[in-house]
RNA sequence: CGGGAAGUAGCGCAGCUUGGUAGCGCGCAGCGUUCGGGACGCUGAGGCCGCGGGUUCAAGUCCCGCCUUCCCGACCA
C-alpha cells in the first residue's frame, strides 16, 4: 500500500481523553478512532491487525476441531427470559424496540448457540461439536475506558462445545484449552492461565489466560516458586505461621464504642481510648446466610476482604432482624458456635495472638479476644482475598499479586445453560433425553491490539510482532522530490515485493525525511527499508528492524530477497 | 451509582478573574525555499465558544438547569 493512497493521517499529540499508552498511541498511529465512549472504528491499519488475530485464530481453532460460524447479534428477547439472564445482567444489555418486539444486542452468545445448534444435535451420535464465531458484542459497561481495552461494543472470539457426558466435556476443554495455548504463543504475547472465579456465568472449572500490564483491571496472585496462578477473586493461601507466643495475659475486656459500626469508627474508637492500632488488629466477622437461611461467620483482620465462598449470600436487614443475637456493626466471633452459627477463620487470624473484636451487644467491642480461649471457630481456611506475601497454598512460597489484562476465559458450564433451555437435550444411547454438557470459550479480539500495543510500545511508537503486524516491511524513500532515481528504485522494490505477496507498506510521501521516519516508528511495521540517494550511490539501503532498533546495509542486488525473507 | 476534572477550529491549548471585533501551536489549501530524524517564509480556508434558559445596551466570559467526556472508586461472561 503506497501511504500516499492511504486513508490514514498521524497525529503528533493524542487527544486530551487518551489515557493509556496503548489508546494514545493506537490513536496517533492511525490505527482506530473514537466515534463515542466506549466505541471505536478500526482505520485501514487498525484492521489489518485485527485481521492477523482473526486468521490465528481461525486456525487453532480449526485445528482443534472446531467448527466456525456466525450468530446473529440480535437475540430475541424471549431467549434472554427463558435463562433468565434478562434479569441478571440486566445491568449491561443493551435492547432495541423493533416491529413486533425487542431484541437484546448480544453480550454473549449462550442462548443464541443453544437456540441455533441444538436443532442438529439430537442424539448422542451428533456429539461432541464445538462451534465458534468471531462476533460483536454489545454491554452497556458502567465504564469504559484505556480504549479498546474496555468498550461497549467489542470484537470477541466466542466457542461453544456439547458433550454427552462431563468427561466428554473435560476432554473438549482440554482442547480447547490447548488451543488457545497456542493462540496466545502466536500473539507473541507474554501469558498466563490462571485459575479463575466462575462469576456470573457460572460453571465450575475455568481459566483465565491473562497478560501482566499496569493498565489492568484483574489482578492475579502468583507463586514465583512452583508456578500457582489464580486471579484475585479465585486465589487461595496457604497456612502460615500460628503465632501463640504472645497470647496476653489480659482478659477479654468489653469496652463501650458506641456508634462504631465500620472498621474505621472502631479503631478510631479504640485510639481514643489509648489503643495504638490500627485496623490489622480487629477482627472483622461478617455473617452470611446459605441456601437454608443457616448462618456462616467468616473472620478475616480488618485490612482484608472476604472472599466470599460460593453459595453464601450477605445477610439483608430481615436477616438481622430474625436472628437477634446478631449487632450488625458489633459481631464477634464468642459464643457463636453455642448458637449453631458456622464460624469460618482465613489463615491469616490465626497468625495473630489477640484481637480487637465485636462484642456481640450493641455499642459495644471488646480487646485481647485470643482464639481457643476466647472464641472458637469451626475452620481454618483461605477465606480472605489473598494478599502479597501471603503463603503459597501448594508449597508455601510467598505469593505475589500481578496487575493484568484478561484477553481469553475458559469455562467447563456443564449443565449450567443447558438446564434453562428445555430443548437442549439430546437422546442418549439408553434412550433417555439428557442435557448437553457445555464448555463455552472466549477471546476480547479488539482487546488484543491494546494489550499487546500496551506491552511491546517504546517511546517512539508501536512495534508490532511480526505475527500481527499490519504489514512485514515498511519501505521509505527519502528527499523523493530531489532524487526521482532513488524514488524509481524504491517504486521498483515496491512492485517486486507487492507481486511476491510480501505485506508492503510504502511511505512514498513528499515529505521531510524526519516526518517520514517519525511515522515509520509510530506506526511500527517490523523492518523498515529506507531508500535514499545517499544509500543508493554506494550500492546499500539501510534496513532498520523496529523491535532491535538495529540497523542493517543491504547491497542493492539483495535487497528484495532479503526484504521478502523478512515477512 | 459515589468522588474529582474538563467541554473554545480536525488535534493540543489560551482567552473567563475584571462582560465590549474569538486567538495561538500542530494539522489543512496555495506559492516558494529546504531535504538522512517531526525544516522555514508568505498567503489562505476553517468556529452553534457542548445544549437550553436567565441577567445585561452587550455574554466564550456572570447566574440556573441539562448533556457529554475523562480520571479514581463501586460494578464487570
Amino acid at each position: 500500500m503506497r501511504m500516499t493512497r492511504l486513508a490514514l493521517k498521524t497525529q503528533r499529540e493524542a487527544p486530551a481523553d487518551a489515557e493509556a499508552v496503548s489508546h494514545q498511541l493506537l490513536i496517533r498511529a492511525g490505527y482506530i478512532r473514537r466515534l463515542a465512549s466506549g466505541v471505536y472504528s478500526f482505520l485501514p491499519l487498525g484492521i489489518r491487525v485485527l485481521a492477523k488475530l482473526n486468521q490465528i485464530v481461525r486456525e487453532e481453532l480449526d485445528a482443534a476441531g472446531a467448527q466456525e460460524l456466525l450468530l446473529p447479534a440480535l437475540h430475541p428477547v424471549e431467549l434472554w427470559e427463558q435463562t433468565g439472564r434478562l434479569r441478571t445482567m440486566s445491568d449491561v444489555l443493551m435492547t432495541v424496540e423493533v416491529k413486533g418486539g425487542s431484541f437484546v444486542l448480544g453480550p454473549t452468545h449462550e442462548e443464541a448457540v443453544i437456540a441455533t445448534v441444538s436443532p442438529d444435535l439430537e442424539s448422542y451420535r451428533d456429539l461432541p461439536v464445538t462451534v465458534y464465531q468471531i462476533q460483536t458484542k454489545f454491554r452497556d459497561e458502567a465504564r469504559p475506558r484505556f480504549g479498546l481495552m474496555r468498550t461497549r461494543e467489542f470484537i470477541m472470539a466466542d466457542a461453544y462445545s456439547f458433550d454427552m457426558s462431563a468427561e466428554a466435556m473435560k476432554i473438549s476443554y482440554g482442547r480447547m484449552y490447548q488451543a488457545y495455548l497456542n493462540i496466545f504463543d502466536r500473539c507473541d504475547l507474554p501469558y498466563i492461565p490462571v485459575e479463575a472465579d466462575s462469576g456470573a456465568i457460572g460453571g465450575d472449572v475455568n481459566h483465565e489466560f491473562m497478560v501482566s500490564s499496569p493498565i489492568g483491571e484483574d489482578h492475579f496472585a502468583q507463586c514465583p516458586k512452583c508456578g500457582y496462578a489464580a486471579n484475585i477473586e479465585a486465589a487461595k493461601r496457604g497456612e502460615g505461621v500460628r503465632n501463640r507466643s504472645d497470647v496476653p495475659a489480659e482478659k477479654m475486656e468489653v469496652h463501650a464504642t458506641p456508634g462504631a459500626s465500620s472498621i474505621k469508627d472502631v479503631v478510631n474508637a479504640f485510639r481514643s481510648a489509648g489503643f495504638e492500632i490500627d485496623s490489622s488488629a480487629l477482627l472483622k466477622s461478617l455473617a452470611f446466610k446459605d441456601e437454608n437461611d443457616d448462618v456462616t461467620l467468616i473472620l478475616v483482620p480488618g485490612d482484608r476482604d472476604v472472599r466470599v465462598p460460593s453459595g453464601l449470600i450477605p445477610l439483608s436487614d430481615d436477616d438481622f432482624e430474625s436472628n437477634s443475637f446478631l449487632f450488625k456493626g458489633f459481631i464477634g466471633p464468642m459464643g457463636m458456635t453455642d448458637q449453631g452459627v458456622k464460624v469460618l477463620a482465613d489463615f491469616s487470624v490465626a497468625e495473630r495472638a489477640s484481637w480487637f473484636s465485636g462484642a456481640n451487644l450493641e455499642g459495644h467491642h471488646v480487646s485481647n479476644a485470643v482464639l481457643d480461649r476466647d472464641f472458637a471457630v469451626d475452620q481454618v481456611g483461605s477465606f480472605a482475598v489473598v494478599a502479597e506475601g501471603d503463603p503459597c497454598p501448594n508449597c508455601g512460597e510467598m505469593l505475589s499479586l500481578v496487575r493484568s489484562v484478561e484477553v481469553g476465559h475458559t469455562f467447563q458450564l456443564g449443565h449450567s445453560y443447558s438446564n434453562k433451555i428445555p430443548y437442549a437435550t439430546f437422546k442418549a444411547e439408553d434412550g433417555t433425553d439428557q442435557k448437553y454438557w457445555m464448555g463455552c470459550y472466549g477471546i476480547g479480539m479488539s482487546r488484543l491490539p491494546a494489550a499487546i500495543a500496551e506491552h511491546f510500545h517504546d517511546s517512539d511508537g508501536l512495534r508490532w510482532p511480526r505475527s500481527v503486524a499490519p504489514y512485514q516491511v515498511e519501505l521509505v524513500t527519502i528527499t523523493p522530490g530531489r532524487a526521482p532515481e532513488a524514488v524509481a528504485f524504491a517504486d521498483d522494490i515496491y512492485r517486486q515485493l507487492w507481486e511476491m505477496g510480501v505485506e508492503v507498506l510504502y511511505d512514498d510521501r513528499d515529505l521531510a525525511p524526519g516526518v517520514k521516519f517519525a511515522d515509520a516508528d509510530l506506526i511500527g511495521i517490523p523492518t523498515i527499508a529506507i531508500i535514499g540517494q545517499r544509500g543508493i550511490a554506494n550500492g546499500v539501503i539501510e534496513v532498520k528492524d523496529r523491535f532491535s532498533g538495529d540497523r542493517v546495509e543491504v547491497r542493492v542486488p539483495e535487497i528484495v530477497e532479503y526484504l521478502r525473507n523478512c515477512g
